[in-house]
DNA sequence: AAGTATTTTAAACAAATGATTAAAACCAAT
DNA sequence: ATTGGTTTTAATCATTTGTTTAAAATACTT
């Protein structure tokens, strides 16, 4: 088998087409993305598709797999670090994700759109995640509370609303940067500063002591 | 025009339409549902579709209209209220936001998912949403960090925040209870929770100062 | 009840779309 | 150069899908 000794410069066809379509999908999701568009996108021609890839939809459930991974890859890891104390987990945390998101910022509304239609098809994969209430992170948060460091919150609120607060402004930018009336670079600038700023609001915010102020 | 004086009672045939096309759309986008689909959810035959919206296209951004119109109502109203405080905008806004995802949980997804996708689409609309930041909510806030009642924080960070405290727990619901091995019961509940204490860890953001401490 | 407008239906159409095929082009080794 | 494998291409196929049509059914008016 010569497999391609030739394009070792160049990007393989097989690439092409999975960068293109990863573009694509991305952006568009499944159904709005028609196998003509990836091979235009892609520059090649369409049968080529089904030859490295056999179906559309194998190919969309290899991107999605791959993204699915890039997104959760970061919580694994930072999550079960035992060498980093909670405050340094949240800062490494935000801003690997600002990161991520800044360089593929149509990533979080793809997986949440495919989370939300098909809840189970990752159930497998989330199992992995799912470790995330039993990682050295939630272990910590849980301890802080026990010692009185922070007032009692329930561990869906803070995932939630450190999630909420990196993830949401990526989801939302047309909306917020017609809202507030700012342009693109000035958005960017925002996105920057919430890396050192979403840190101090979590600490505010666990600190703040909600729970027995609702009662 | 003898029209309709029959089904007083009984959804009109147009109002199934509506009513299956907005179901199927806001939980699918616009290409993944085929008129079928509609046509089956509504149970009724194919050729009314057509018969009554002219294109599955025409249909679409009617429903699209509507939608987006549920979703900017309650700012609107509320940010332009001369006669409440802060405090009370934010709780006001917080609940009825709530409220209104509770209700139709897909709703927000549909709408990011769609101005993300095309951004220039609603900007007409977007423009009465625009005046956002000139309201007297918006307002109001500056006037408390002027006068040292709040420290200083953009404009773009406070609504950033507030959105994705109450967005966020609705977009990202079936990661959030896989990941904190909750039953949809309990997530219920704790969305439930969230209205009293959103408005707290706002004001609690608020006063944390961040900009002054990223220096 | 007859006549007229409106609504509904089954069938069909045309274009779009995912996939396949068979031949051509290409590449590396002999 | 020839061979044998791999990759690429243009053409074609079979379904799906949005829409239309013409007839049937229904509702309303006189």
């Amino acid at each position: 088998m010569a497999k391609q000794l030739k394009k070792k410069i160049d990007q393989t066809t097989e690439e092409k087409i999975k960068i293109a379509a990863r573009k694509l999908f991305t952006r568009k999701g499944f159904a709005a993305v028609k196998t003509r568009d990836i091979a235009e996108e892609a520059g090649i021609n369409l049968a080529l598709l089904n030859y490295y890839f056999r179906s559309k939809e194998k190919l969309f459930k290899l991107i999605m797999e791959e993204s699915f991974l890039q997104f959760v890859k970061g919580i694994a890891e930072q999550f079960n670090d035992e060498n980093t104390n909670i405050d340094e987990k949240i800062e490494k945390l935000v801003e690997s994700y600002i990161d991520l998101f800044s360089q593929y910022p149509d990533l979080p509304l793809f997986i949440l759109s495919e989370l939300r239609e098909h809840p189970d098809a990752f159930s497998s994969r989330l199992d992995a995640v799912t470790g995330i209430s039993r990682s050295v992170f939630v272990k910590q948060i849980r301890e802080a509370m026990k010692n009185g460091v922070y007032p009692e919150m329930h561990t869906f609120h803070f995932l939630a609303n450190m999630m909420s607060l990196i993830v949401f402004p990526f989801i939302g930018s047309p909306m917020l940067m017609k809202i507030t009336d700012i342009s693109v670079k000035q958005y960017q600038e925002m996105i920057q500063e919430r890396k050192k700023m979403i840190p101090i609001w979590i600490k505010a915010m666990l600190k703040s002591n909600a729970y027995k102020l609702i009662k």
